[in-house]
DNA sequence: GTGGCCATATGATACGTTTCATGTAAAACA
DNA sequence: TGTTTTACATGAAACGTATCATATGGCCAC
């Protein structure tokens, strides 16, 4: 492979000219420009990115550490980091950590070994202090972080505590009184959820009835098996509010299984609108999450935040909340029952 | 940062020592690597790959090209590349070309001066003399690329036309006489569907009627269009064949919208098996594509490549093809019509 | 014609590794 | 004891780039 060097040689200048070509410098005559620009073209030649990131100390990678691709929720989170990181000249380096504490790690060190400048953490699980040492090294932001002892960090997320309050008013405002919940696995965006569905029934003056809350793990089968266990009690609920939308599309399954219809026998109540909400029978009426502003506000946060360390000016840490919206389809209708 | 002369001066050796010692080399004295292990823990050293790759010309890391990571069939291919990446200690870069030969360009070249060790190409527009041109830079792998003229080159498929065919027998052998079929845009898998469907009828002893052929883009409105032009035929079809469970989705759709029912009515086969066809009403039979082996095997594959320029010896290029196989699930029944 | 100034070009140096030729001391042998 | 072999350890050199102090030459003012 071609170098520096040879198309110094070949242009016949120095090594600094064709430096200064290739990094837009304005202290290069015409003349000389063209004749290392006729040189790169002709030896093919392309720039070594190691051999630059070992000496400015800046890879131009970031790492995208996330659960899982394969979850519906995250391709287009990372669509939204990708763009943005490629429209900064920056790559993106995908990490799936499979909620395993210990494979985050071992990402965070690998990305750090591999001088990424920046990483962006979604749900992570590792511990205020480990952040810190991370932040020594590299930019992070954090998306969906548990909250309770927030570090000092730039991060992202979504107000699923107002996004699930809203979705409750409406199904009270259609009349329904028995309405069930689905949780998911304990986080920071599943208990908002959890704690707005308690919230809605208060603000509607309807007592909480435990048996109506289940417990499921964000996964098809549990929004299934728990809906199945709904549906045998004596006075079944006509409203079901899952915590995530593939627990809303298997109690639609458990509920069409049963001979009943969504919304006329019960209503279904998704978060998340992933793809197949808006595909599958009855469409699915959900909480949409921004899932590519998620990804994309991530990045910006993230570039910008290296950028600030290269300038060596810290500014305070910031802090994205953002907004949900109600996507009434076809799954939720006006209670029926008197 | 500590550097490993850090290391070395902290443990009291010399830099080679530590490099024997990070690359596991056998000569070095227990003692010493004792000293030297205990250095790295106290300074919380990290190995500098900027300066490894540029020492070493081996980034340990490959890219992965695809059209567009939201496309819900390429999550499980990236994650099947991601695995066996990580597994192997390379890094993944993704990249979302948005089947735009020029953004395909752009990061080609953004991963070779990344130094890549590797490029697995999914659904690739570039030329095959382009091809060559990359692989005196790294090691490439070509999944579903266009057949016409096949370069030398690894390269991962899928037999899609025996898949398709298979499918299509199980529509014939249910009795369906009228199967239409809803294409999707050029491309060598979506070719080998049309063969297949056309040869299936054949097969069958049935006359291609090709009103009943329609042109669709692989998306979920296209599958509803054209499958409410196919309702509205004096003859309609009893079957439908999709190029991809998308459109099969959408058609099932047309169909509920029109008041009939699959497949009382009308049969739908997808092809895929995305996330969504086990989940949406009715279950969608569809021809299964391995896509997590998809990624997995090329990501094999090229870092068979790599290992083998590394060692300076050219093996014969290789060709894999991956078999379907048939999802028997709801949406497809017996041919009602006498 | 001289001195000073600006614009541009030069090439040595350093970044953090790996590698390899060379050095050293202990072990093995005669 | 003296010589050869073995086992490790050493540190200089090189990978391809960016940077910066220094050099060069053209231009202007006096």
């Amino acid at each position: 492979m071609p170098t520096m060097k040879d198309v110094a040689h070949a242009a016949g200048v120095s090594l600094g000219t064709v430096s200064n070509v290739l990094n837009r410098m304005p202290s290069v005559t015409k003349e000389n420009r063209g004749k290392v620009e006729e040189a790169i073209k002709r030896l093919n030649y392309r720039p070594n990115s190691a051999a630059r990131t070992l000496k400015t100390n800046a890879s131009h990678s970031i790492g995208l550490i996330i659960p899982d691709i394969i979850n519906p929720f995250y391709p287009e989170v990372s669509r939204g980091v990708e763009d943005v990181a490629m429209r900064n000249g920056y790559a993106l380096l995908l990490c799936n950590n499979d909620r395993n504490r210990e494979k985050e790690r071992k990402y965070i060190d690998y990305l750090i070994e591999k001088q990424a400048d920046g990483i962006i953490l979604v749900k992570p699980s590792i511990t205020p202090q480990e952040i810190v040492e991370i932040q020594a090294r590299c930019a992070v932001v954090l998306v969906d972080a548990p909250g309770e002892a927030e570090p000092a960090c730039d991060f992202v997320d979504v107000d699923d505590f107002r996004g699930s309050l809203n979705a409750m008013k409406m199904l009270c405002d259609l009349g329904h009184r028995r309405i069930a919940f689905i949780e998911g696995i304990a986080s920071k965006s599943g208990s908002s959820r959890h704690e707005a569905y308690l919230r809605g029934l208060r603000d509607c003056g309807i007592e909480v009835d435990y048996a109506l809350i289940k417990k499921g793990a964000y996964d098809w089968h549990s929004g299934h098996t728990c809906t199945t266990e709904l549906l045998r009690m004596p006075d079944r609920p006509t409203a079901i509010f899952a915590a995530n939308d593939l627990m809303a599309i298997g109690a639609i399954k458990a509920i069409h299984d049963r001979g009943l219809k969504v919304p006329e026998d019960i209503s279904v109540l998704g978060y998340d609108d992933i793809s197949m909400a808006a595909l599958c029978q009855p469409a699915l009426t959900t909480v949409r999450q921004p899932k590519y502003e998620i990804g994309s506000c991530s990045a910006n946060l993230l570039l910008k935040r290296i950028a600030a360390a290269n300038a060596q000016d810290a500014y305070p840490f910031q802090n994205i909340i953002l907004e949900t919206e109600l996507l009434i389809r076809d799954s939720v209708g006006r209670c029926r029952k008197a």
